[in-house]
DNA sequence: TTGAAAGCGCTAACAG
DNA sequence: CTGTTAGCGCTTTCAA
């Protein structure tokens, strides 16, 4: 049983292959009855185009590779669906490539993505390189890019880039509002560029908002739960006491949380907090944590886009854009306390 | 700037294009001069070899599609990482696919892998028809489908089964070698085909070590934490109390746990707790939970492998492997107190 | 309105 | 030991 290939169709339906192919991609006109006679022949045998060959002469695979660092970061869930939902609708299938956070994998996965002939892919990974863009491009493959800080990337090719800005100044805004004037932050290692991205755009909220940055204070976490349960400690010896706290991330502000609760106190009333990603657990803890949200799936959808746009357009050049984030007010912020 | 071909190197080399191929592949034997010849033009040229040409001759595209229910679901991020390491150490990349519990969009989504060739898919969604793996098998590609409960798939195509006995035998074992007599069950909605091999496994377990399944308390909960809080309700009332309980899955164990701490009982004195899983919540769970430990990323290794082999091997026919769960014991369970 | 034929980039007989 | 040639299955001029 070998592939029924336009050939056969042709020979069938007693018309050239050329004209299978034009019904098929209808790309020339056809006269009526010689149509039917073709698409019969078509249903009649099962005839399905190879893609392979159709790749090799329109250079085109309709596939697109997805560099992530770990499918298991709650962050990439949404987004990878995101990819997935505008890929879907336009004909493309995506390659899954996890880095595992290590860069010469990461290499690896982008040499076996060459090889695949992708239209393009999407470097969302972290632990990337400009080279790895480089190769990707010299192999006239499209690139897009989640910023994450790579100096001059923006020059190479198109990028995304989350701005914190927008959902850090309204958190700090809807805590002023609420009569908060200590703000207290933890951030992430401030090694990692999101970390210093973060706590920049909270530096910048305080200013645009009547606060001074210099007397916020600093506590440092890991972005983990832990590094909230020691962020807790720093605070209670904090004097004055912040009547408010800024996360990094949800699990910071989880930890912090739960540790204050664990102290005896009582949320939000004796404290105010706001995380960061909005991540499942966010609306389940009690109370609820008032966070600020990443559009992850637009993300996801974004990226993609961009992604056909330059494949699709290579002429307009690359392209730079950006997401914002949100606030989500939920239970764990609330009034100050009256003194 | 357009593509290097295999034409050129061979121009470059002043040899053929089937020398040129032989060295590549080292498929047949060239004179060492003429092969230091190719190898430098390659060079020079920066030449790669057209994937997509190879694949139009060899009919192999070296890729695989991999169709999960969603990538949100913890249990797929140890699958996904290795069906990717053996794909990836093979030379092969792997198509992600959300079918997002959708028939439809599940079947949409292998069309999309039927067009773009792929070697073969793993069918590992619960969300997946004998139909899906019917059109796959039509279009000349391989299917390794991990065992649903669809019946009949093992005449079509290579399956996987997570073989939940040896792990809840270990389970009812440890528990009365502990002095455990009585043990509840919280089993998920038994419409689930998974949740009824879960529960089947745990009566037989039972019957092995000498306990009367009929007489075992069963709850019922719904594969998440607030099931297990309501377990917890029925387990109450339930005259004699059971000394142990075991869970369909771990969020339902956590749940329950987390009911019988608020109710003020102390874990694992007051009562011995087993979950099924081992997600990474459950061993960060105060106490850590024991628990049946489904092996996620063998199963993703042992499933790209058995496609591999088919792919390779169609003459030897579809394979049906298993892999055994096995027991975690972790704090969650203790010796019965005494009366 | 349709067909013939060239060619996408590679592999693999078949010759020599 | 290496080159010639015929495809793999499709699209797309060019001609009719």
């Amino acid at each position: 049983m070998k592939r029924v290939t336009i050939t056969d169709v042709a020979q069938r339906a007693g018309v050239s292959k050329s004209t299978v192919s034009h019904v098929i991609n209808e790309t020339r006109f056809v006269e009526v009855d010689t149509r039917l006679k073709v698409l019969q022949a078509i249903g009649e045998l099962g005839y399905r185009p190879s893609g392979i060959a159709r790749s090799l002469v329109s250079q085109r695979t309709r596939t697109a590779g997805l560099l992530i660092s770990d499918v298991g970061n709650p962050f990439y869930h949404e987004v990878i669906m995101g990819v997935e939902e505008v890929a879907l609708s336009h004909g493309y299938s995506v390659f899954l490539c996890n880095t595992n956070y290590d860069l010469d994998r990461g290499m690896k996965l982008i040499q076996s993505l060459i090889d695949k002939s992708v239209d393009g892919v999407l470097f969302m990974s972290s632990s990337m390189t400009i080279e790895m863009v480089q190769e990707v491009l010299k192999n006239q493959v499209y690139a897009v890019v989640l910023d994450w800080g790579n100096a001059g990337v923006d020059q190479l090719a198109s990028t995304l880039t989350i701005n914190f800005d927008k959902g850090t100044q309204d958190a700090v805004r809807h805590l002023v509002a609420l009569g908060h004037r200590e703000i207290g932050y933890i951030s992430g290692p401030l090694s990692l560029w999101t970390a210093q991205v973060r706590k920049d755009a909270f530096f910048c909220a305080c200013a645009e908002n009547g606060l001074d940055p210099e007397r916020a204070f600093i506590m440092q976490g890991n972005l983990r739960v832990e590094g909230g349960h020691r962020a807790f400690d720093d605070y209670l010896k904090r004097e004055p006491r912040p009547t408010a706290v800024v996360a990094a991330n949800d699990l910071t502000a989880i930890g912090f949380l739960l540790a204050a609760q664990d102290h005896g106190l009582s949320l939000p009333r004796d404290v105010s907090i706001v995380g960061l990603d909005d991540i499942d657990l966010a609306s389940r803890v009690t109370p609820p944590l008032t966070t600020i949200s990443l559009p992850r799936y637009e993300i996801g959808m974004l990226a993609m886009q961009m992604l056909l746009e330059i494949i699709d357009n290579p002429a307009r050049g690359n392209q730079q854009q950006e997401v914002a984030t949100s606030l989500v007010v939920r239970e764990s912020t609330a009034r100050v306390a009256e003194v």
